[in-house]
RNA sequence: GCGGAAAUAGCUCAGUUGGUAGAGCACGACCUUGCCAAGGUCGGGGUCGCGAGUUCGAGUCUCGUUUUCCGCUCCA
């Protein structure tokens, strides 16, 4: 099977199984939202719990919080939202290529500006020593002809700009000649408006200035909190704040399944610290995120760092975690070194002083901050298609498991007994009642029992439980292991100790 | 957004030059059986993605549209 075909597979496995659906399929779907569904919650909120546990119970000086959806509009002023996605985009037909329409009519006015310089030159090399350029450019007929047109593109860009008019934006690329670099020609799309963010109002006048936009990411309800939970948890830097949320880009293109969605669920933790500290802590968060995910024992080389060479502009230093999706090494996290860019633009436009004084040497500052941040549905997917597994299972068969680590896995344990007749069916509810105050489970007792093996195979359960007639007279029962097929037989009332050893979370833990 | 492909039962798919919508698996009941996807009987389940058009008649032909996949593009 190739990585093509293995990932189609799964993502039919994930509907056919519970775990993931595409939203609002009863009326034909919504392009690119997906909803868990009753497997996909359960791994789902074992990965955040893993998460979360590693961060706030491993770190004395790290702490949570869960911020709303909804921030103040000037946050995303301070973050560099506000302007850095909101562009006009227009196609050209025929080369298929994308380009910012204000770029393009910016260029051309560029170009206008280069003539005329190169005007002014010539009068430069003409009249040497006597030369006045202010005078020549207002009497040379060449640059005058130039500085009209100049003039009137200009004033309807910008005019264009402020009233927000596309249409005018595509007539001024007509009516100027702007052809396309690549194919050489005028034939354009619309110029549409690419705004990442989604809004929406909060009062219901409409009004303009009511408007709101849906988080586009959760990292931001940290810092506007950050005043809020230094002072009350009284934090000494360095320390953390941990959030985890959905968050909201509206994307242009959103594909391979819930690897690039709309509305999407984050995992962030922002660490501040001393400015100049930050390249240590830097490097310290790379190991410590790295070793998080190895301890889920999928693989050392499934994962990568790729720095990043190229910046954004709130950053000082950039890496990805990668993973080895079916479609290739893709970015998994991100851990950014964010300067005081953050806090000192949320303290620069609220006007609170958003400053720590370090007692130790009796100075003011605005804390750095180092970044952690992990898409939680990438996450999942990266668990789901590692764990997928077509195997021979001898006679010609094969299985399908999801070889889920078990600590994460939905269903714990699954209890079953062997026939429904006899009073195995009561014994076995026996087995459920030990087992359901620790351990998500499933009874089952309809089909053979080999189907039943292979149902839970399917859903990635580690352990299943049989109640067979040796059971009624002894109190024990055979526990299988998924990976190996084995099984063993042990008293029912070890059945919990034996489970808790392989799923337990803290198992993970205690590794990190 | 552009180009290509696809859409029929929960899943995988068949459906002839346009002529009464099918199979296997899955699901429900009952019987038989009992450790790695068993057998039998009966049953439920479909506006053939959606909307128009052509036609006596459309799952099938035409146009539009939605969604998904692949490539490009964009973003990080």
């Amino acid at each position: 099977m190739t990585q093509d075909e293995l990932f189609k597979v799964l993502v039919a496995h994930c509907k056919e199984y519970g775990f993931i659906f595409p939203s609002s399929e009863i009326y034909d779907g919504l392009s690119a939202v997906y909803d868990y569904g009753q497997m996909g919650v359960e791994l789902k909120n074992n990965i955040k719990s893993y998460w979360w546990q590693a961060m706030t119970r491993l770190n004395e000086n790290i702490v949570g919080i869960d911020s709303c959806v909804f921030m103040h509009p000037k946050t995303w002023v301070a973050s560099g939202h506000v302007a850095a996605f909101n562009d006009p985009l227009i196609d050209n037909k025929d080369s298929k290529k994308r380009y910012r329409a204000d770029v393009l009519i910016e260029d051309y006015l560029g170009k206008i500006e280069e003539k005329m310089n190169k005007e002014v030159e010539k009068g430069r090399k003409r009249f040497g020593e006597a030369f006045d350029e202010a005078k020549f450019r207002e009497t040379n007929p060449n640059i005058l002809r130039e500085k009209a047109k100049y003039d009137e593109v200009h004033n309807r860009y910008v005019a264009a700009e402020e009233a927000n008019d596309l249409k005018e934006y595509k007539q001024i690329i007509l009516d100027c000649g702007i052809v396309d670099p690549i194919s050489g020609t005028a034939n354009w799309t619309d110029v549409r408006q690419f705004n990442l963010m989604f809004s929406t109002q909060i009062s219901n006048t409409g009004a303009d200035d009511d408007k709101i936009y849906l988080r586009p990411e959760t990292a931001q309800g940290i810092f506007i909190n950050y005043l809020n939970v230094q002072k009350t948890g009284r934090m000494k830097i360095p320390f953390g704040i941990a959030q985890i949320g959905k968050a909201f880009r509206n994307e242009i293109v959103a594909r391979q399944f819930v690897f690039r969605m709309r509305e999407f669920e984050q995992m962030e933790m922002e660490f501040f610290c001393k400015p100049g500290t930050e390249m240590e802590w830097f490097r310290k968060w790379k190991e410590n995120r790295m070793k998080w995910h190895r301890t889920l024992g999928m693989g050392d080389d499934n994962y990568r760092f790729h720095d990043h060479e190229k910046l954004a502009h709130y950053a000082n230093a950039a890496t990805d975690i990668e993973f080895r999706f079916p479609f290739g090494f893709k970015e998994l996290e991100g851990i950014h070194s964010r300067t005081d860019f953050d806090l000192g633009n949320h303290q620069k436009l609220s006007g609170r002083k958003i400053q720590y004084f370090d007692p130790e040497t009796n100075e003011s500052y605005v804390p750095y901050c180092v970044e952690t941040s992990i898409g939680v549905d990438r996450m999942v997917l990266a668990v789901l298609s590692h764990s997928y597994k077509v195997e021979e299972v001898g006679n010609g068969e094969s299985r399908v498991v999801l070889a889920i680590p078990a600590p994460i896995a939905p269903i714990k344990v699954a209890v079953l007994p062997l026939v429904r007749k006899d009073g195995l069916p009561e014994l076995a509810q026996k087995v459920v009642d030990e087992v359901k105050f620790d351990f998500t489970y499933q009874y089952d007792e309809k089909d053979a029992i080999g189907r039943r093996y292979r149902r839970q195979d399917a859903i990635g359960t580690p352990f299943c439980v049989t109640v067979d007639y040796d059971s009624l007279k002894d109190n024990t029962v055979t526990i299988r292991e998924r990976d190996s097929m084995t099984q063993e037989r042990v008293p029912i009332s070890e059945l919990r100790s034996i489970i808790d050893k392989k799923v337990n979370m803290s198992n993970l833990l205690r590794q990190l």
